[in-house]
DNA sequence: GTCACGACGTAC
DNA sequence: GACGTACGTCGTGACA
């Protein structure tokens, strides 16, 4: 057996064409990329860069692109319509010419300014050295499944490269669909299910039944996305369906089954994939080159992919790299690595042999389960994974001499999440130093909407070999490292990582590190309290419902309220929250009903007790002090988050909740500071849409709720009572968040009809304010993401969705995440300079936490009238805008009464 | 026992 | 379905 190393190697299969109309689609969109003389780039731009990441990403051995008749367009770039093709035919079990005349007829030809860039395409795949496969007379996606299934066959894994969900129906175990543009998106058996609710084999049967009017695929009209997975996941398939299409329950289902059952079955036909076009599969010629390094060079030139000069550049250096892993490094080996990380290295460090983990407390975050079964550590024995970028990688302890390379503020180190790190050699007295990069701010930066930034899966996503051992970890930030930066300078990301989230991370770290201090007594009053006051309004909830039940849990006590005492439900509510005993509900009932305001209060009291009361104790260090983590690569809009404990949802709102917020108590001989911005979301919407009437309130200190009162419910403003200046409060709040008259209407407890007359009210006098939302949501369909005012950017998907749902979301996430991001922005800049003021100054004072609009700083009382000031000014002044920014400062000897 | 999820409620 | 961003607690039901 030839060369049995490559025998299980996957195969890839570029559906090639697809692609390309996908490329040239998606540019289209967001802005029509040329280059200098006019030539247009954007679809070899979106291809080419699909390739290199396919490439980089994977390490493909056996690649074929895959071209169908319309590969003749890529041969002569001439475009030809399609008359007829073959498709296989069930009854004839062989395959026959299509006579369907529809077929795919809705299907655009090629637009002149795409032809003109498929020359550069075909020379792209020629010097990326990818050999091209198309089978004559037959289409491409038949291609792909029938060399797909031969693949596995012979027990190859087979990846086919597709942006398209037709594919679906080919995934098995073997045969997956790899899409590089949606992050290496991987769709296996489980995915397809996942992602479309019925397995592989089903997905023919759901396309048939809601058909394709792109393809002219008629399907049974009346059945849509959801009716045909509810179908064939009742019927278990489409032919079980057909059979007993009388018993469907709905009618309209019915009838459409009943009178398209032919039309049903002929787009089963078309859209099937099939798997028998005579083709051999030929692995050899399937074998990808070594790209054409120089040709690559002279076509990137000519189209101006400066970019992608860049990326031939490091990939060469990458190409020399050695990928020696090293898990028992002689001494030899230490040395040898020493001697060469002056120039910096990767680091990681493993978890588990934290002393501060130990017990009771879970491992937090555990770097690499496996490196401890490798290398069993004793408690405080510190194990680090390092490697440099052409060099091996090594696990080892940390021992002197690593001890020293990190402590040297000469050399450069590659870390993943470097805030954590810091605390895991602080809490050993040890220290780092020297330029640091963080591959989880770089990736969050770049993909601020995934779930995880963990090193484990980054490093997936990138598609690095998979981490088992420090060593390999370290390898695997030492490779994602230079890609992501290319990526942060491509997407233009750079200012924000290097100005606001890099240098903040020292600032947290401090935070952390210092915690804030909690009275227990305070707590432990308070939980005596909370509980006598529980117990009383149980009891007198338990003898009005004439029943004991748990009063925690929702279904229960709907089921008490609405069924057993028969209570009228105040909102008609779908399906899944029709017995909903949610807060407003209970309002609502509250004012007939004496039971609900009852469970009101032991809702209020029971939450308080156990989100805060009883719970905070149990953090607390021996100095009484707790100690949050602030997750600093975890929202969408660029904010922190804590956690562990939240500290940024602290009760606040009402007097049982701010007596949790006393127990927040300053350092013997301190006060708490608390420094908020005023109306800072609404103050930059006056900054981004420069609406006068905006502009002018902020700039002569006018009250802005107020003022929309007035202007939108049409009062004298001194004449406005309290309730209408909070209405208007409302409605400023909305506008921030995207609004819509159902949230409003929600939100004020008003009709409809009467929210929509307030916010088409407020558009008219705010004009400004609705341009900068049209343009805003403009650009979001044009790009794709929004932006903060430093550059911070979020994809914003959906926002041609054919759900109204979705597309609702879309445009309000549009809205809110340049202004509740550019405020984060903005706050953390203001931390950054803050931090080190108080150093310059050699002043006592600390930051403690952060809570979006505010900062709360632990400061000696000696210093409270400079702190105060610095901080005041600081926050004012971080940037300048078109309004002024206002902070407000207070002091106190606790988080409550700072005044 | 652990886990995942929904309902709910706290903050900005 | 249904105004933006988070996190924690509890009950519940599935699983071991």
């Amino acid at each position: 057996m030839p060369d049995t190393a490559l025998d299980s190697a996957p195969v890839f299969l570029l559906d090639t064409m697809s692609f390309i109309f996908r490329a040239y689609h998606a540019m289209q969109r967001s802005r029509p990329m040329t280059t200098r003389n006019g030539q247009p780039t954007a679809a070899v731009y979106v291809f080419v860069n699909m390739l290199e990441r396919l490439r980089r990403d994977f390490s493909p051995v056996h690649l074929a692109a895959v071209f169908d008749l319309s590969g003749e367009v890529f041969r002569d770039a001439t475009a030809r319509q399609l008359t007829s093709l073959r498709k296989w035919s069930a009854a004839d079990q062989g395959f026959v010419d299509v006579d369907y005349a529809g077929y795919k007829a809705n299907r655009e030809s090629m637009p002149d300014d795409l032809a003109r860039q498929i020359p550069f395409i075909r020379r792209a795949i020629e010097a990326m050295r990818i050999p091209v496969l198309s089978a004559e007379g037959y289409e491409a996606d038949d291609v792909i499944g029938t060399l797909a299934h031969r693949a596995a066959a012979e027990g190859h894994p087979v990846f086919i490269v597709s942006p398209d969900k037709d594919m679906m129906q080919l995934v098995t175990g073997r045969i997956r669909i790899l899409n590089p543009q949606k992050d290496n998106l991987i769709l296996d058996p489980a995915k397809v299910e996942e992602v479309l609710g019925v397995p592989p084999e089903r997905v023919i049967d759901v396309m048939a039944l809601r058909g394709d009017a792109v393809d002219n695929v008629p399907g049974a009209p009346g059945i849509g996305d959801k009716g045909s997975v509810e179908l064939i996941r009742q019927f278990g398939s489409l032919d079980a369906l057909l059979e007993r299409a009388s018993e469907v329950t709905r009618k309209t289902y019915r009838e459409s089954l009943l009178e398209n059952r032919e039309a049903v079955l002929l787009s089963r036909e078309l859209v099937t994939i099939h798997t028998a076009v005579p083709i051999a599969l030929d692995l050899d010629a399937m074998r990808l080159g070594e790209p054409d390094t120089e040709a690559l060079r002279s076509l990137y030139t000519e189209l101006e992919f400066t970019s992608m000069l860049r990326g031939l550049a490091s990939a060469a250096s990458a190409a020399q790299s050695v990928a020696l892993i090293l898990e028992d490094p002689s001494e030899a080996d230490i040395a040898d690595f020493c001697a060469h990380a002056a120039n910096g290295f990767a680091l990681v460090l493993d978890a588990d042999a934290s002393p501060a983990e130990s017990d009771s407390m879970p491992p937090a975050q555990s770097l690499l389960d496996l490196a401890e079964a490798a290398h069993p550590a004793s408690p405080k024995q510190l194990i680090a994974g390092v490697a440099t970028p052409d060099g091996p990688a090594l696990t080892l302890p940390v021992t002197d001499r690593l001890v020293a390379l990190l402590a040297d503020a000469s050399i450069p180190k590659v870390l993943h999440d470097w805030k954590t790190l810091l605390h895991r050699l602080a809490e050993r007295g040890l220290a780092l130093d020297g330029p640091v990069e963080d591959t989880m701010l770089l990736s969050w930066l770049l993909n601020p909407t995934h779930a995880t930034q963990s090193l484990v899966d980054v490093a997936a996503r990138a598609g690095a070999t998979p981490i088992s051992t420090p060593a390999t970890a370290a390898r695997a930030i030492a490779s994602i490292h230079p890609r992501l930066c290319a990526d942060i300078e491509r997407q233009e990301l750079l200012r924000v990582y290097r100005e606001i989230d890099l240098p903040l991370t020292p600032v947290l770290f401090a935070m952390e590190r210092v915690g804030i201090r909690i009275d227990l007594a305070a707590l432990d009053a308070l939980s005596t309290r909370f509980a006598a006051e529980m117990h009383s309004a149980a009891e007198r909830i338990f003898s009005l419902a004439g029943s004991r039940f748990n009063l925690n849990s929702p279904k229960q006590l709907g089921e008490v309220l609405f069924v057993q005492l028969g209570l009228p439900h105040p909102f008609a509510r779908g399906k899944s929250k029709a017995l909903s005993t949610a807060q407003d509900v209970l309002e609502t009932l509250a004012e007939t009903h004496e039971i609900a305001r009852l469970i009101l209060d032991y809702r209020h009291l029971s939450k308080l007790k156990s989100t805060y009361i009883d719970t905070l104790p149990l953090l607390v260090d021996a100095n009484s002090r707790v100690h949050t983590t602030f997750q600093a690569a975890a929202t969408a809009t660029g904010r922190l988050s804590s956690i562990n404990p939240n500290l940024q949802n602290i009760p606040i709102r009402t007097e049982l909740g701010r007596q949790i917020r006393a127990a927040f108590i300053p350092s013997p001989g301190h006060l708490l500071l608390s420094a908020d911005y005023s109306q800072i979301e609404l103050r930059l919407l006056a900054h981004f849409s420069e609406d006068p009437l905006l502009l002018d309130a902020y700039h002569t200190g006018r009250d802005i709720h107020s003022l929309t009162a007035s202007e939108v419910f049409g009062i004298p403003i001194d004449q406005l009572d309290k309730q209408t200046r909070s209405r208007a409060k409302a409605v400023n709040f909305g506008i921030v968040y995207g609004i819509s008259p159902f949230g409003l209407a929600t939100q004020l407890g008003i009709p409809q009809h009467e929210a929509r007359h307030y916010i088409d009210r407020y558009f008219e006098r705010y004009q400004g304010v609705r341009a900068f939302i049209d343009a805003t949501l403009d650009q979001v369909r044009r790009d794709g993401f929004v932006r903060t005012l430093f550059g911070r950017m979020r994809p914003i998907p959906d926002m041609e969705s054919r759900n109204p749902a979705q597309r609702g979301f879309a445009e309000r996430t549009a809205i809110n995440t340049p202004l509740q991001g550019t405020a984060a922005d903005l706050i953390k800049l203001a931390m950054i300079a803050l931090d080190r003021e108080l150093k310059i100054r050699r002043l006592g004072a600390r930051l403690l936490l952060q809570v979006h609009d505010e900062l709360v700083l632990d400061v000696p009382t000696d210093e409270l009238t400079e702190v105060s000031f610095l901080v005041r000014s600081i926050m004012e002044s971080v940037a300048p805008l078109r309004v002024p920014l206002v902070a407000e400062v207070a002091t106190g000897p606790n988080w409550r009464d700072t005044q």
